[in-house]
DNA sequence: TTGATACTTTTAAATAATTAAATGTTCCAG
DNA sequence: CTGGAACATTTAATTATTTAAAAGTATCAA
């Protein structure tokens, strides 16, 4: 055995999952177009390619429409950014929700409105916990 | 050009690393040992094979003590937390700290002394703001 | 009907990452 | 000194991931 797969999306994959959480059903084509806003042009066939890899591994879901096919995600981005940040905080952080916490309110700058919010949440665990 | 590098360290290497955050210098044998405790076993020549990369990378130090090297890290557990950590909200959550954190919340278990220190935390950054 | 166009499928190539066998090199015990 | 033990280096094999060319298929326009 030289390397397992990731139980996750990969990076690619990850790419096509957010255009397609953002709005969906999309072509292959359409996707193709949203990914070269930003990042680098990639071709039809590479797009395809992977999206079909994607369908297999259950993450879309892939139906004709006309001449093409349309794409939807079956997976949520909620569950895949939580079993990344879980898997994350397992293997980097042992386990320690807590040091993630303190590592992110150290580093990153959070706005007022949601520090409240945060704050708000954190009072609520305070009281049921005690 | 197929697939960029990772800059982080890769999964096998980061499980070196922190068998020597643990505890350092040691050798390949030691790491070997160290590793074989809880996952799989690999080979001498396995672990020796990372461990060169590692220092190519300049992820370790290796000196020669008696007849064996030595290895350090030279890359501290903070730093590559944070820069793993950062790269996944970046990544996945779009850089919003704010919702990692939620999500932190809700889904992990975090005992009533951390809870208390992240409220003094927050506590302290709203004041800040304000 | 037919050829171009718009797609899809098939096939492949390239690099990353993981694991390890085969081969060298040192140095200690006798 | 010399053979083997204890290491290190070299070389390779395997799977994952990314990218895309080449080849196939269906459909629309003239």
């Amino acid at each position: 055995m030289a390397r397992p797969s990731s139980e996750h999306p990969t990076e690619a994959e990850l790419r096509i999952l957010k255009v397609l959480w953002y709005e969906s059903p999309k072509t292959v084509d359409e996707v193709r177009q949203s990914l070269a806003d930003d990042d680098r042009e990639l071709t039809h066939s590479s797009v395809i390619t992977l999206m079909n890899i994607m369908v297999r591994k259950g993450y879309l879901k892939r139906e004709k429409r006309g001449r093409a096919f349309e794409f939807t995600p079956l997976i949520e981005a909620q569950n895949v950014g939580r079993n990344l940040l879980d898997d994350l905080v397992e293997r980097v952080f042992d386990g320690s929700a807590h040091s993630v916490m303190l590592e992110l309110l150290e580093t990153h700058d959070i706005d007022s409105d949601e520090i409240k919010a945060i704050r708000k949440l954190i009072n609520r665990i305070a009281k049921e916990q005690s």
